[in-house]
DNA sequence: ATGAAAGCGCTAACAG
DNA sequence: CTGTTAGCGCTTTCAT
């Protein structure tokens, strides 16, 4: 079956192919009769539009290219699900593409947006890139580029994120305010600012409520429910004393939880336990996890409505990158309760 | 900054741009000088090629279109991770569209893949669809299409989906072997193929063991923690008595769970439990949810494979409609274990 | 092995 | 209000 075209309307109704694309894109110089004649061929013939020529002509696609370092992660996921409903609204398909943490992956599908001549990029940083290379290649090419989450000041380019430093300071205060004197904090490796910025609002909550930052509650490893069981084994081992416990993600704070158990440590009674990310198991085990909420669906919302806002007119370059930083919510459970 | 095209590179060259479109498509009849040359200035220049007019002119896009229903669903995210990194693997990148189970939706994103000449489709039917009329559009483009999952025969197209039948029977027949004598089912609207089918297993494996059917241990309801916790308390006031519960989903089982702990209820010793999905939660939580996992991330891969297959020849529609069942795993954790 | 030429289906500037 | 015309950048057939 051939596909119809604005030709093959355009011979029906004795009209050249022009006014027949005019009318479909109800262009004010064309009549309304013609309008309606076109209208209804175009329904009789099935007439699909055809976008890529439109593209091609036009150099609009209407398609947004977004790139997530991970495909399994739930975070991310909402992220998407933020993008794509509002993108979806107006008039945008999302290009999907996965890093997989690696800058050369990235790098492919940054190549296969801008081949694709995508009206815009919305990407999140994989943690293997050290050289932003190819996204300077973006900028280069005046095509409009978002940041979230894993978003970096250098590029000059709008971004939005949560802000880990108060999410910190949150999940800090939160346990000193429970009564805790001795607060364990498990972070990981401090070139991800993400996880630097949480721990400095840790320390500053200490600061703030005159509590002494100790060496001895500090660790550091991958996000794995495994490093939360070590933390906890080596404070055990070690026979440090501590009351509260701060895991810079959820499933280091379940690791926690389940090695304090198999001590028969008891949580909340001895020890406060809260995590970072409000992942979808932290409601439903028992006690169940006190948290910080990223707010993932709201910061993929927010990235596509701040990208659409600046793309409006066409100057998305002309102003200072706007940031915009989303507040963290304190989610208290039954594991960081008194 | 004015795009690069093949013209700028045979201009560099003293050749004509069909040469260079032949040297960048590695084409046989060119010489490998004239290609070395070719792509050593196609770099310096920073050349991208453009893949709309590519798309126009071959017909050809390499772009599939990928329809879940939620994106907000632990399920379909596997499934888009596995068919993601196979797809890309194979020089395909995703178009991704979410119906949010309406069928006005789901019609509105077909008619957008259609028009972006994408080169296949991979879908999983919304539930507010009965009328198939926009699928049927997709096979009198010609345009190939896949369904998994939410998959149906009537179209007569290649399908991807686990066996839920299996599924229903693995778990109820793991219930009676754990002992169980009465054992509840929680499902819900049976017009949903799938949970008919678990519905359907769990009967025949009653049958297989010549445990009677009863319609007093029979629920129906919406997919939900709440659904759990009614049919507990259901249960508890009518006094009816049972051991074992095996719920159509994961949720529904956690429900059943939560209630059964208000009423002191001890879960494995006095009732057994098992759901269905493998939902993140169900390792974590305390006791941990025995369920049947829907390898839902090989799905995707399988489904992305099957396609790949069926159109490596570009004969897709040429033979009856192979269909791929997956077996469904039970998984054993403490929720159901004597 | 390379060149010439046509055209994919549309948009948009210009002309009337 | 409608028609004419010229491409967008590439693939591909037919010549040479």
């Amino acid at each position: 079956m051939k596909k119809v075209t604005i030709h093959d309307i355009a011979k029906e109704l004795n009209i050249t192919f022009s006014s027949v694309a005019r009318a479909l894109n109800d262009h004010p110089s064309i009549s309304a009769a013609t309008k309606e004649a076109v209208r209804e061929v175009a329904k009789r013939l099935n007439y699909q539009q055809n976008k890529v020529a439109s593209a091609l002509r036009s150099g609009r696609s209407n398609v947004i290219g977004v790139m997530v370092p991970n495909l399994g992660a739930t975070f991310f996921n909402s992220i998407i699900l933020g993008i794509e409903t509002v993108m979806n609204e107006n008039g945008y398909t999302i290009l999907l593409y996965q890093s997989s943490e690696s800058s050369n992956h990235e790098t492919k599908g940054i190549d296969t947006f801008l081949q694709s001549r995508v009206d815009g990029i919305i990407s999140s940083i994989a943690m293997g890139t050290k050289d932003l290379q190819h996204y300077y290649e973006i900028k280069k090419n005046d095509i409009p580029l978002l940041l979230f989450d894993r978003a970096v000041d250098e590029l000059g380019v709008p971004t939005v994120r949560i802000d880990d430093y108060r999410g910190g300071f949150l999940a800090a205060e939160h346990l000193i305010k429970n009564g805790c004197k001795r607060i364990v904090h498990i972070s990981a490796d401090q070139n991800v600012k993400s996880f630097k910025e949480r721990f400095k609002g840790y320390k500053d909550a200490l600061k703030q409520y005159n509590r002494p930052l100790e060496k001895e509650l500090i660790f550091y490893g991958k996000p794995s429910i495994e490093l939360g069981r070590d933390c906890i084994k080596q404070l055990h081992e070690k026979k440090i004393d501590f009351d509260g416990l701060f895991a810079f993600e959820d499933y280091t704070a379940l690791g926690v939880m389940q090695q304090l158990k198999e001590y028969n440590i008891k949580v909340p009674d001895e020890i406060r336990v809260i995590g970072f990310a409000n992942e979808a198991f932290g409601a439903y085990i028992s006690p169940s996890l006190s948290t910080i909420d990223q707010q993932s669906v709201k910061m993929g919302e927010e990235a596509a409505k701040l990208f659409l806002k600046l793309n409006k007119d066409h100057h998305y370059y002309d102003n200072p990158p706007e940031q915009i930083v989303l507040e963290p919510i304190l989610i208290e459970r039954e594991s960081s309760h008194i």
